[in-house]
DNA sequence: TTGTATATTTGCAATGATTTCAAAAATGAA
DNA sequence: TTCATTTTTGAAATCATTGCAAATATACAA
């Protein structure tokens, strides 16, 4: 779990200028473990950050997704959400209950992919479907 | 490649009722190599059938999509579009100019995953995002 | 500190892919 | 044929996301 001081930091290596709102977005979506939606962000730092425009959050996410800082799933096709959790994982999506959640994986998993040299890949996301465990079990 | 008649029997076996429309859509998804969008089935259906309405296309792939034989793919987030292709392979989008292309991988690239034992998987998808050797190579 | 240029935020309007819905058409069974 | 059911249609509605131009904040030079 990082620092506010830490954060800053990694925004600033990434050239990134941290604006209170920017720092504000970046902890809250590296913090949870939630795969918000950009509505969900907006509706978490209203309060703390006494005004927000919804414009911002996108706009910021969107930065930060294009600088490798987060990345954007696409999982459910009727809205997008973002996830901060840097280590290797993939993500299922239950048909049933709608719940994302992640799952651990070997980091080696792009040596399944043939012919992947002549390509430059930047982002790689592994979506699974079907029933979660509870839904599975309730028939 | 399929013929009409082998399609018609799928959509028979999947329990859909063949109409003219569905077979033509079925069979446009399955001959494709373009993932093509449902605009682009629709425009590419519309003389072919005489009349056709863009909401059967979306009807009519969604209906497939839930029997399973056709995937739909979110890889490019503005966008759904529709996979024909039953073989199991990756799909990457590139930065640049936007095409998707299939890559083969090896099947077994679940067994990857940890802990999957308890949950039923109707569908897997590996996005992968970069730039394509054409893109690359142009600098 | 003040002034000025630049970067960032804001809120509202516009966009566009997808869905809703109720009517029309096609199909199947009797 | 007649009636019930399924499928198709097209126009209107939805809603997540983006565009845009004004307002605000920040950095820096004088």
């Amino acid at each position: 779990m990082a620092t506010r001081a830490e954060l800053r930091e990694e925004l600033i290596k990434a050239g990134i200028r941290p604006s209170v709102q920017r720092l504000a977005i970046f902890e809250y979506v590296r913090q949870s473990c939630e795969h918000p939606t950009a509505e969900v962000v907006y509706e978490a730092l209203c309060d703390e950050l006494g005004s927000l425009s919804l414009t911002t959050v996108y706009n910021t996410l969107k930065l930060f997704v294009d600088a490798g800082l987060i990345s954007m799933l696409t999982i459910d096709d009727t809205f997008r959400c973002f996830d901060g959790n840097r280590c290797c994982h993939a993500h299922f999506r239950c048909d049933r209950c709608g719940r994302i959640v992640d799952l651990q994986m070997k980091k080696d998993f792009l040596s399944l992919v043939e012919g992947l040299d002549a390509y430059s890949i930047n982002d790689a996301q592994l979506y699974l479907k079907g029933l979660c465990p509870v839904c599975k079990n309730k028939k």
